[in-house]
Formats: structure tokens, C-alpha cells, sequence
RNA sequence: GUAAUAGAAAGAACAAUCGCCCUAUUUUUAGGGAGGAAAGUCCGAACUUCCAUUCCGAAAGGAAUAAACAGGUAGCGGGUAAUUCCCGUCAUUCGCGCAAGCGAAAGAGAUGCGAACAGAAACGCUCUAAUUCGAAAGAUGAAGAGCAUCCCUUUGGGAUGAACUCUUAGGGAAACCUUUGAGAUGAAACGGCUAAACUCUUACCCGGAAGCAAGAACAAAUCUUCUUAUAAAGAAGAAAAAAGUAGUUCGCUAGAGGUAUUAAGCAAUUAAUAUCCCAGAUAGAUGAUUGUUUAGAAACAGAAUUCGGCUUACUAAUCUAUUACUAUU
RNA sequence: GGAUGUGUGGCGGAAUUGGCAGACGCGUACGUUUCAGGUGCGUAUGAAGUAAUUCAUAUGGGUUCGACUCCCAUCACAUCCA
């Protein structure tokens, strides 16, 4: 699990990358992102009921999201709002290969220091 | 040994590193952190608000659920806060199964028992022998006057019993069971099916509806008024009252709680005593990596107000009782 | 999380005091009209089987002589509640 101050909690804020932001797409996921200026990066994640009908799958895709981003943590830019949507083809992906993905797209735009 | 039926128990533990949620202490430590189904939302209860009625009160408000309507339950007896649940009895009848066993049924009324096909005739009360009689036999169909046992010289004939009504005695907590005697009937006394969509009756239960996204408290904004400045729109500021959105807090987890012992009871369960505190999030915690143990760590699957049931999903290896068949002694 | 509803051919969609399932429209195939195409008209159109027949109303049970309809369980889809 993420720190609180790097988690992206209100309704609002997700809102906003959606409307504002940049849209990045990668294998297993969309990655949406927004400027902000503020302290600390902020990143939210999305698992829908596409992925899978079963709560446990959902929790587990989510749980392995959020470890291969917290690996990471120190290393993301600061100001930055994101928000990962998960695609279906994720399914019974190890947590390596999500990680390196993850690490790949955020290169890839700049987002690491 | 094989197959089956009924039931029981289990649903990993420990350690290290990096993280998250809650509580306490206080500023870094300690303790706790998904399930047997957390699921389906099929029943039921607590709790909250609204509605109805009654009672108390000057009012504000508080308390209660009697009756009626509507609704629910249904072998019988017991248990529970309550149930379509659980336990006991397996009491009667019916269906399925070789069997162990499994499933269904409160009672009555009126109404109805279609079309087609088969059949002589669809609620039945018939037909088949030259005629009459015959509870035999046969035919059609989902359904048609029948059932069981026994005997004989078998186009068939005969005996006894149950079934129906009344009645005697005994057993049982009760449903009911066993039992004594008499009568009726021989083709018409009488009887079958039909509510899991109707109506009524009996006994018992229950105010009704909606649900924690219930609901309660605080409360930016907005609106109103005033002041300042201004040609006006508007802008800025302040204030009392109203308002109840964004948001925050409560509801929220100590409970019809768990564990142990004793007592009552066949049991479900109840009572007493001791002891324990065992998730509480809100973009929503319980994760990642590695090692050890073990035959194996796989399967179904993630708390969201709480609790009691039912149902469904699923794993590997077990245990107990019973039934059928087979083989051996 | 809580509360409701729906499910019938390839598609839409009829049929309910329980009594002939698949009306009707669209689509598809074939024929016909035309120089050709379209339109129009006609026929066929769930599955298995040579046929008789059997199975088919999301799936599986039950009640009933008889179930799309009534009851129970399961599955899928949709809607509402801050």
C-alpha cells in the first residue's frame, strides 16, 4: 500500500485528470496524467468489472499494481496526478513483468527522475 | 474389497526484510488485522426513520401496539429474539430406491374435472356370453365400481379379512396406535382427483412500510438584510435569523459475543460461575519477496450496520455408523 | 452495500383465470417479374433422425392428467437508491 500523501483520494481529482490530462497506453493499462505543481505525486487506480466479475481477482490486480508502484515511489517526479486503468489482458500477470511494463511507460514519458 | 446412504472434523504454522489500516502509549514502540461459506439476498430478528391507532401531557414531547384490515405458520410435542430454521417422535398416507435412506402432505367448502387421440362411455355408476346373474378375467387411457390372503373340479366358482357407520377396552405428552362387538352394502350404498393462482374454518404468531446509500449532529457555499463606494449592472465587507448542498463527525462494532467448567434435558437448548476482548476501512487496510516445517499448501473465494438460519460454490486426505453385493475363513 | 425487474427461432416481439407454443414484423435462401439491379409477388426457414417420432420458452428440480404461465434453487443481463 501506498503512503497517504501519495494517494489520490477525492472524486474530484480524478475528474480533473480525467478531463485535463494526458493519456499514455501500454499493454495492461491506460495511464492518465496531470500536472499539478504540488509536493508530492499523487496516483490512483482503476480496476473495473471488465477485468474480472470476481472481487478476490480485482483485489489482487490491484495489490500487485500498487506494489510495483511503490518499488518505484522514490524515483517519480513530484507534481505530478496519475491514474492507472487496468485492461482486461493483465489477468494472471506476475508481478516482474507488471513492474517492468509500469517502469517502461513512465520512462518512456519522463516521469521518472 | 467394491458401490452407496447418513453424519463428524479441517479450510496451514513459524521466521526475516520492505509497506498499509485500527487502538494504546506517546514519538517510536507494543497489541490486533477476512470466511466457512465473508457469496446468493432466499427467510428471520435487532436497530433507525416515516405512517396509523390508543394513552399521558397546557404545549413541546413521551410511551404503547389492544382490536380490525392485511399477512404469516401448519402431522404431533418441544426449542428460540424470531423464522420457510433446529431437536425429538419417526404417528399416518403417498411417491422414489434392491436396501440403508430420501422427499411431500393443517382441515373443509363450493367450483371444476377441457380440446384432441384412444375408448362403447371422460368424473365414474360401463362394455365384452343367445338371455339372466357374477366384487373372476380382459380392453382404452393421465384418470374408469376396486384391494389383500387362501382353496378348488378354472368360459369360471367359493371362503375369510380390511375398507364404510356405530361401538368396547387398553396404551401414549399428543398426532395416533392396538383391540371388542354389531350393522350396512352385492350395483348403489358410496367413492376418486382439483389451489404451489379461489373461498372459508380451526389453532398459534404478528401494528404497517422502507431501509445504515436507514438516520442524527456540526456546517463552507447559496439565498435574504445592512454598510461602503458607485450613474447602473456588479464588487467588497459585516451581521442576526433562515437554509441544510460540498464536507466533517457520530451511527460503527462489548455483542441474543467467544472459551472453559458445572447443573437441567434423550436432544435442540437453557441456567449459573470463571475468564477473554477477537477487523472496522470510506478511491475503501489485511500486501510483496524469501526461507523452514509438512504427503501437500493446492480449490471456492474478500468484511462494509450487526446477529441467527437456509441455499449454493469448493480442496486434499480422513474418521464413525448403516445398507447392498462379492470373495475368503 | 441495499432494493427491484427481465430472460421465448438468426434479430425484434406475441401468446397467462394453467389447456393447439412460436402469431406478426425484420433478416436469410430459392423461384418469379426486369436488359440488369432494386421494389413487388410466391414458397421455405429451431435441433436430431431415412421415417415414425423425440427434444426444444436461460439452466436444474417440484406441484398437476397437463406448466412459457404456479412454487423452489442456480446462471446471465438490466434498472433504481448518496
Amino acid at each position: 500500500m501506498l503512503p497517504l500523501k501519495n494517494r489520490l483520494k477525492k472524486k474530484k481529482d480524478f475528474e480533473n485528470v480525467f478531463t485535463e490530462g494526458k493519456t499514455a497506453k501500454s499493454r495492461y493499462f491506460f495511464l492518465k496524467t496531470l500536472k499539478t505543481n504540488s509536493i508530492d505525486s499523487r496516483i490512483g487506480f482503476i480496476v473495473s468489472k471488465k477485468v474480472s466479475k470476481k472481487a478476490v481477482e480485482r483485489n489482487r490486480v490491484k495489490r500487485l499494481f500498487r506494489e510495483a508502484v511503490r518499488l518505484d515511489i522514490a524515483r517519480i517526479k513530484p507534481g505530478y496526478d496519475l491514474v492507472f486503468i487496468v485492461l482486461n489482458s493483465v489477468k494472471e500477470k506476475e508481478l516482474t513483468e507488471i513492474k517492468k511494463e509500469v517502469e517502461f511507460i513512465l520512462g518512456k514519458y519522463g516521469l521518472l527522475i
